[in-house]
DNA sequence: GGCACAATGCTCAGTTTGAGCATAAGTGAG
DNA sequence: CTCACTTATGCTCAAACTGAGCATTGTGCC
């Protein structure tokens, strides 16, 4: 058979071999210089109700991919999409649990950053903080404590490897995702750090139900999601600490006037890293990010800070602005 | 009705309404500094043949789209695949050309990396430099004479706009995308050049049948490809490109030893632009990507150049490892 | 007024970059 | 064998960028 024909057989296959598509959408915002992301209930039956992402069916209805993402959003939450980018596409065969059958079950999945913290529509649908989800990934008060202990179940996890050889693979990944055994943290790795979590068994999500934590893992290894969600926070959440750092995208996230540091709070909540105000303020100056408007902030203490704008026309000069973070060395 | 209920709903539905799902790669090696994509003959029939990238149904059998994904080109193009990294969804609905039915045809795309460049298994495969098909991407030379007609013809796609304001948009993207206007060129950018010129008429594809391009057209605007194939390209270009500056993903297309030289002609051939040799040199070896062995080259011209080996411990040790592409300023 | 507090201004040494000059070590021609 | 040519490799230097911290400026509060 030569190739040609192997792809014209390839489309009819397509066609007789249908999957289950859908979508999903890490919505974030970040008030109050905390992260977040919206939330439903998903689940409502026997298994317990658990935290989802907002999900929903891709229908023929929808033109594009996107565009039917923004009208599932918008009717399940009630939250008009400002930024939206897409994430990553998962789909195990298995994904979904019991699939048995031939049926693939894809999931197309979002990031969307929204400018203000509306009260969340709906009854279920809730904005958490990321790093309930995910609380080793907030160094912003130094080191989690939670750390310890993950760092204990993690290095008996290498420990109890078949053969050294593979001992000795866990323990490389255990530094370079961990910043184990003088490995160095590198705060873009979020999804590595959950999904190496997740083979070492600390993920409840891995057994199957999910709902049955104890409280412990709440703090420690954190609250679980239903399905995969979790894992497609991760990747929203490392996505976006990368980008940051090249494009403009926490401007999505603010509201129209700011002061400078605001904006330094919003991109720690997202890095998760505390960064050193003076250089944070000579970076965006320099970037020419941001321009001053005539408002200053009243009423806090300590002296007033000017409120500024978000510059549009860098997006035309800068060929790729963004903060470089540089994290504030902290006294140990 | 609740945000449970509804999401309930949303899985039924999802399963209700499936979606044919097809695989895409963009397989890359890099040869005598050429970077190359390998391309199969697709439409055998009336409508006359074009290239097209490897292709297939996503098929119950694949436990993850990954494995599915490699086993198809592997039977397809009789090449192995070693490094994989998902690339984009596309999905809109009449992807495909006539749709008119409710189904969904999804490419979930794939970027490969190979190390040696095979005589491409089967005969319709076949290695193509991928400047064949986005001819003003290649600045190795210089500004791509092709770029004269392309400015022109966009600029007064630009002059043509309904109302002054878009037209003030078309001349801003214009500016970002290949840098006219006062813009700088952005060698990131593929898949926003493509999409302008596609949205400007420039690109046959956008016309539906893909084979009757002018020979003009071959040089200036580039072969066309089956379906949105050179969209998927595009992408894969734009993604490489970013990502040779932060990770050491070069070696992947790189024999087990190279000379320094080699290397810069590869990372050049995918950025397509020009490096400064000797801070090219001090680069690598400050990152310590590479470690000399003890052969050296010979027979061609000029002193011999030691070869060097990729040190696999960088990719524990250095937190991102890749090349900061410093372009040479080439003699306008 | 004096104090605490946050914003903002400014300095300075250590690196990193961009560019280019200089030297080394092969090949082929005469 | 020597010269011309070519590519590899070593090294310098000024400019720009970074990381860290000190100093000063406004405000609200007692």
């Amino acid at each position: 058979m030569t190739t040609a024909q192997e792809t014209e057989r390839a489309a009819d296959s397509a066609l007789s071999n249908p999957s289950a598509v859908g979508l999903v959408a890490v919505i974030v915002a970040a008030t109050d210089g905390e992260p977040r992301a919206l939330t439903v209930q998903v689940g409502g039956q026997a298994r317990g109700r658990s935290d989802g992402l907002p999900a929903g069916p891709l229908v023929p209805e929808h033109p594009t991919l996107e565009r039917g993402l923004r009208a599932w959003v918008e009717r399940q939450t009630h939250q008009r999409l400002g930024y939206v980018e897409q994430l990553y596409t998962f789909g195990d065969r298995d994904r979904q649990g019991d699939d048995g059958g031939g049926l693939h079950s894809l999931s197309v999945a979002y990031l969307a950053l929204v400018r203000e913290l509306r009260p969340a529509g709906l009854a279920e649908a809730a904005w958490r903080n990321w790093y309930h989800y995910l609380p080793w990934e907030d160094w912003r008060a130094g080191r989690p404590n939670s750390l310890g202990e993950i760092e204990a179940k993690l290095l008996a996890w290498a420990e109890c490897a078949g053969d050294p050889k593979q001992r000795r693979r866990r323990e490389d990944r255990l530094g370079l995702t961990f910043g184990l055994c003088g490995g160095a943290w590198n705060e873009e790795r979020v999804l590595e750090r959950y999904e190496l979590l997740f083979e070492a068994g600390l993920i409840p999500e891995a057994q199957g139900q999910s709902g049955e934590a104890h409280d412990a893992d709440l703090t420690v290894t954190g609250q679980p999601m239903a399905l995969d969600h979790r894992r497609v926070l991760a990747t929203a959440i490392g996505r976006l600490r990368g980008k940051i750092k090249y494009r403009p995208v926490v401007f999505e996230l603010m509201p129209p006037t700011f002061t400078l540091f605001q904006l330094q709070r919003t991109v720690e909540a997202l890095s998760g890293t505390n960064l050193h105000k003076q250089n944070f303020r000579r970076l965006v100056a320099q970037q020419g990010l941001v321009e001053e408007t005539d408002g200053v902030t009243s009423g806090a203490t300590g002296r007033p800070a000017r409120l500024v704008r978000f510059r549009r026309e860098v997006l035309l000069e800068r060929p790729a602005p963004g903060f470089r973070l540089r994290p504030a060395r902290r006294p140990a």
